[in-house]
DNA sequence: CCAAAAGCTACTTATAGTCTGTAGATTTAT
DNA sequence: ATAAATCTACAGACTATAAGTAGCTTTTGG
């Protein structure tokens, strides 16, 4: 069957939020951090984008997780 | 320190063309089955593209791993 | 050798990612 | 209470780059 993209969005999405959260960053610290616009921080987290793998380091690294980690607990 | 996209790609590049080694198929029949472009696929072994998350996870299937799996061999 | 497999170049199309601005919701302080 | 910061959602227009294709060359293994 095929990969669902938005379902693996959302997942992915849900995890950075949670992560950010527990951290105690706002969206637009994390962006910061991240290197990417605040407005696009907020839609990965909504699951509303397909992160390139640079962008998937970049998130894993300022959640100060490795990408492998975060994939884990995404469940991808 | 910032990321380095390129030794990023080069390690996950490395880590599929093994496992596509492994399971004894060609770069035309694994981009078949991921439902990508031959040429694309030569260049992803190649270390040359910032895939996507979805075809992260098309790859992946393909080659019977989950997408940490896959991240966790290239060590990211 | 020779055929299949992989590499390379150049190109177009699709979409990842930026930026500006608006608006509503939440929190904090007066 | 309400004013004022702060945070998040969302839309639209734009730019950068990932995705995908075709043709030809080079390498490799049997």
């Amino acid at each position: 069957m095929e990969i669902k993209l938005e379902a693996a969005q959302r997942k992915l999405g849900a995890v950075i939020r949670a992560q950010r959260i527990s951290l105690g960053y706002s969206q637009e610290a994390l962006a910061e951090k991240c290197g990417v616009h605040r407005t696009y921080m907020g839609s990965i987290e909504r699951g509303e984008r397909n992160l390139s793998l640079l962008n998937i380091l970049r998130v894993a690294k300022a959640l100060r997780l490795c990408a492998s980690e975060l994939m884990t607990l995404a469940k991808l």
